[in-house]
Parts: structure tokens; sequence; C-alpha cells
DNA sequence: CCAAATAAACTACCATGGTAGTATATATAG
DNA sequence: CTATATATACTACCATGGTAGTTTATTTGG
């Protein structure tokens, strides 16, 4: 494991967040490979704290199912959960429609041009083929109508439960990805959003959200060794 | 505070996890009250363990929103967020009429047994007025249904998301409660799962869930202090 | 050469001491 | 008496050392 990154106490914030935040994107972002071994004293050397910090983190990456501790034998990054896919997807889907449904018509100037100028910047994305930050404003387009709502809390949960989708999308995120597709849809939700038209958008929202059904069985076979048996 | 609890070490499972359990059932049972500040120190002579096990059982208690912790300052038990109680409410309804479609007539028999079996329970806790048990009983009714979905993950996050909820129905458990219509709307969703009409159940379960609307004013006016302003 | 017993290495767990930052009580100046 | 300055107490934060449990390497006996 090498993170090449060493907290400077000159940063705001305590060193627990800082190596917090770094793990945390590490693993969502495969710079940990599912099923490495991340023992306290590696990452205390690798971020130069001390362990309690550290030991501080990995309950906290435990408590997000980022991570799995094995009392005395060692701490690993989680495993891909192909069934925490599913569960993750239904979950984001029927929260996702209903939310939708209350966004329609509701939304203020404010919010409006969030959601534009977001898909602006997606136009951006998709010229330059910049998947990596086109990933980050999809998920931010999303957010921002939940946060309109007064749903943010709800959306962060519901992307913990989305945690191991977020790393099939990285893992995925080399392939040819439909994103034309992808940013026509967001571009038909905000309009339906925007005339309130609320079963269209929640119509969109479903096709939206089930195209990203990924072949399972290609997966395992490229990576076999990032998942769990079920 | 006074928890009045030591740690065994005679007890399966590591201190922190011993700690963890009790503070989170003493916090969702109120007898840790909202706003109460609870120091490393003071939990640690408590539970007759080092501050160690104690600050990470905080960071945990933290995640779940259940303390907040103020940098040198000290940590506190969260107060009530009304907000987040209708947020909770939303999603809870929301994910459980879609389980409740996906379960109705899907069920097994060893499924159906458990609930019927609660239900029993019910009526003896409802016959000897014991409230305590009930609630518990509720949310393992509800619990149950979701977890023969393969969805336990999804009700434990809601769960959580519901945390602030679950401590005001314990505030209202010396009220009167209306549990002889609960009683019989389990009933009714039980029958509805059983002969697989989704359309009634999730109807049920929606009146089910609006049934406990809390008078938010009553509230802030009897426990002035456990309520954060917003 | 192989299998069982032993030794060494490694792990997360917990205890404890020191530190910088914050809040409160006390003392001092006006 | 009041407002400001100082001292004290308290907090969570971090460093470090020891420990029991686990895994791996080594040795021993056949």
């Amino acid at each position: 494991m090498d993170l090449a990154v060493k907290h400077n106490p000159q940063n705001r914030g305590s060193a627990r967040d800082f190596v917090y935040e770094t793990l945390r994107y590490s693993i969502l972002h495969l710079k940990l490979k599912p099923g490495t071994k991340m023992s306290e004293q590696d990452v205390s050397d690798q971020f130069q704290v001390s362990r309690t910090p550290i030991r501080e983190v990995f309950v906290r990456l435990f408590q997000e199912e980022l991570v799995e501790i094995y009392p005395q034998r060692g701490t690993y990054v989680s495993l891909i959960n192909l069934r925490h896919l599913e569960e993750g997807r239904f979950v984001r889907e029927t929260m996702e429609k209903a939310v939708i449904r209350e966004a329609a018509g509701e939304l203020s100037k404010s919010d409006l041009f969030k959601l534009e100028s977001n898909l602006a910047a997606q136009e951006v994305c998709r010229k330059n083929r910049n998947y990596f930050r086109m990933l980050a404003l999809d998920d931010e387009f999303h957010a921002t109508i939940f946060r309109a709502c007064g749903m943010e809390r709800t959306w962060s949960t519901v992307q913990q439960l989305n945690n191991d989708f977020y790393r099939v999308r990285v893992l995925r995120l080399a392939h040819d990805f439909r994103w034309d597709t992808i940013l026509s849809q967001h571009y038909a939700i905000f309009e339906a959003l925007k005339n309130g038209e609320g079963d269209r958008a929640e119509g969109i929202t479903q096709d939206h959200l089930r195209m990203v059904i990924v072949e399972k069985d290609e997966l395992k076979l490229e990576y076999p060794d990032y998942f769990v048996d079920i």
C-alpha cells in the first residue's frame, strides 16, 4: 500500500479527519484495492501520525462497511459485494423517484441555476473525455436535487448504501460508457423538473438509474479477487 | 451521568463493543438525556476501561449522529432534531411501501411464522401494558419483513435515519398510545402479505406509518431543552 | 521427505502520559 | 461595583508502550 501522502498539521482539521478523508477517497477510487491489508502500523507510518488516530479512522470506515476489522488478525479493504449492489440500486431508485416527484416544480431559481451550471460542466467534461470528473458531476447533479428538497442527509445515506456501486462505476470508467445518453437524460430531468412535470421526471429517472446495470459475470472474470462470493 | 455498568471482560467481545452497545442503548432510551455532557474521562471511569476505547466509541456514535464532538470542548448527546424527524419519516414510508409491495405473496412459511409469533407476543404485551417491550416488537415486526426480502441493511439504514424518531417514541411511551389500532394494523398487514395483496399491504402500511405523527409544539413545551431550534 | 511441535513475528486491543486549545474561576485595575 | 487581565481546571487530541491472540516460520521427531 502506498498513498504517498503525509499529514501536514498546517492543514486545518485534525489528523484523524485528514486520514479519514484520504483513506475513504482511496478506497472508493480503488487506489486501495479490495482485499488489501492495511495494518495500523503501516498506515500510521504512511501518514506520519501515531496509531491512535488511525484506529479511530478504521472504526469510522468500518461503520461505513469500507473496511473489515478482524480482531488480532488485521484490517482489510472490504471486498465488493454484488448483493449489496442490487440492494443499493433498489433503495436509490425508490428514494430518488420519490424525491424527484417532490422536487418537480418546487425548485428555486437558485437550485435550477445550479443544475444548469452542472450540465454545462458535464458538456465540457464529455468533450474532453474527462470521465473521472464526469462521475463526480453526475453525483453532484443528483445531490443537488436532494439538497433542494432538504434531504441532504437522505442523499448521504443512500450514497453510503451505494459505496460498492461507486467502486464498480470506477472500475467501468475505462470502458466505453454511455455518457451521451446519460447526459441527455440529465437534460430531460432538468427540463421536467423546471416545468413541474413530476410523472415525466420520475419516468426518466427510472430509465436513467436502470441504464447502469453492470454485467456481473464479466466483472468477476476481469477482477476475480475484488468480489465476495455469494 | 450514571449508567451503573461495568465492563466485565468475561463477556465475549471487546470493551469497545460493550461500551458502544451500552451507550447507544442508553441514548436511544433516554437514559442519557439529549444535551448531556459525556467526557472521555467520565465515561471511562464509569465503565472502568481506559479512554482509548471510549474515544473509539464516541467516533462510532458521532458517525450515527447520536453524539456531537466539539474538539477540545466536549462531547454531548445530540439534541433531537425535529427536521430530521420528518426526513426520517419520509424515507421510512417510501422505502417500506416499496419493500412491502415486493414482499407480498413472496414470504416463506418460516417468515410468516415469525410474523405470526411476533403478533402473538404483541398481544401479550398489550394485555400486560408492557409498552417498552411493545416498542421493540413493533420494530421487530417490520424488520422481519425487510429481512425476508434480503434488505436487512436497508432496514438498519432507515432505522439510523430514524434515531431521533425513536427517541420521540420513547418520550411518548408514557402517554396514551394507540396500541390497539397499531396492533390491528399489524394484523391487517400480515394478512395482506400472506394473501399476496400488494396494493392493500402498501395502503395499510401508509396509514400505519402516518398514524404516529407527533405534536411537535407539545413536545417542545414539555421537554424544552431536548430539541434543537430550527 | 513429511508431519507435528515449537518459536518468532505480527496484529488489533487497551492503558497511560503529555499537549494545545477552550471555558471558567479568580484576581487585579479603574 | 464593573471590566479587564490572569490563573486554573478541563477537554479532546495524539504518542507510545505493553498484552493477548493469531499467523507464519522454524525446528524437531518419525
